[in-house]
DNA sequence: GTCTATATGGGTAGTGATACTCATATATTT
DNA sequence: AAATATATGAGTATCACTACCCATATAGAC
């Protein structure tokens, strides 16, 4: 689908003033909005979930580095995805950062381009991310609106068994199963068994 | 399931004789099975792909760097996970490293300790790739056994249409899809159409 | 020219699933 | 006490799928 560059939020995070100004303002003229804070508490105590975008972090702060705020990000299950911006920086960092799922880790200084690269990457697997978690939650919710007899019978009814087979299994009359299976159908919200199955292929054994 | 340590291979390349050959040991010493190699193309001309196992990569080494092997083996879909080593290097490379998809990137001097846990990390990704990939291997080896006909069937039987839609669909009885449908079915070596589900569920829309 | 694979079409019988109708029993909520 | 949700069971009719059987036509391989 087509997204405009104004829907998205980028985050800058660093304590030297100069750096988070300039960086956003260079982003900002791109046509991306932007957030600049100076320290990574300022962003924990601003960040909205509701908006896609990215997260520009540097790595060394204080008194939260920028490490120690993607671990608080990775524990919180907030999933911003970050590019590093580092000034004089190690290997080690660079590990840690990548090893627990960053973008990308820039050192200062760096090309303007490539950061801008990053962040149409960045802001890409964002909303791939936020529309598959969205699918997700929306089949969760079905599958929750069902009984727990209702759930026991759509396992069944996954591995393939029949309404006969079930009804065995069960020790119940396969009358009751199909009246089961006509409201798994209702509350899934599909039609067709395959559509049944396409919904639940994320989940499926 | 249960794998032994002699079942994998891991490979040390470094054009340093002393860091290979000590490495090597140190890691024969817990069990794996090692392969010591002093360049780039000394790797590539002895990789055994029928082996689960990963590679131990020095960054900087004549005339052709790790990174370059990292380059040429992503090119050639060769799946072997890659830990870096490395003297003194810098973050750029390590960005190219991870951002290809390596495991780890560690400075020397290193833990050995971390060494021999990313080397367990990095066998597990490889084996678990092996299997999936074996198990689409399989899948599209059936798909591959049936005719132009019958995947046209397939695809529809997926959507979800029943075999008098799919007859209209294709302008022919509905009793050629229901014999199309029986042969996909013994091809595909299911019994249940959920098994079938299951079994493209990687593959489906 | 025969053999094989592919694609086509049908009959009949059995099994499976759905869509209606009807009904009862229990537990929880209001 | 009445209402609702959950779980249970059945009758009947219709539709869908499978498994047998039968058959024909065409294209390519040997």
């Amino acid at each position: 689908m087509p997204t405009n560059k104004t829907d998205h939020l980028v985050y800058v995070v660093d304590d030297d003033f100069a750096v988070c100004d300039s960086l956003s303002l260079l982003i900002q003229a791109t046509g991306y909005r932007v957030k600049g804070f100076h320290s990574a508490q300022e962003f924990l105590d601003n960040y909205d979930n509701k908006i896609p975008g990215c997260l520009i972090l540097d790595v060394r702060m204080q008194p939260m580095s920028g490490l120690e705020l993607q671990d608080k990000l990775l524990a919180q299950k907030i999933e911003i995805p970050i590019i590093f911006i580092s000034g004089h920086s190690r290997v080690l960092d660079s590990s840690k950062a990548f090893r627990s799922g960053a973008i990308d880790f820039l050192e200062k200084p760096f090309d303007n381009e490539i950061l801008l690269v990053r962040i149409e990457e960045a802001i890409q697997k964002n909303i791939e991310n936020r529309t598959q978690n969205f699918e997700h939650e929306i089949i969760q919710q079905r599958i929750e609106s069902l009984t727990l007899r209702e759930k026991d019978v759509l396992i069944c009814v996954i591995k393939g068994f029949s309404n006969k087979e079930i009804a065995i299994l069960m020790g119940i009359s396969h009358r009751t199963i199909e009246k089961h299976r006509g409201t798994i159908m209702l509350k899934m919200q599909v039609q067709q068994f395959s559509e049944l199955m396409i919904l639940l292929k994320e989940i499926l054994i």
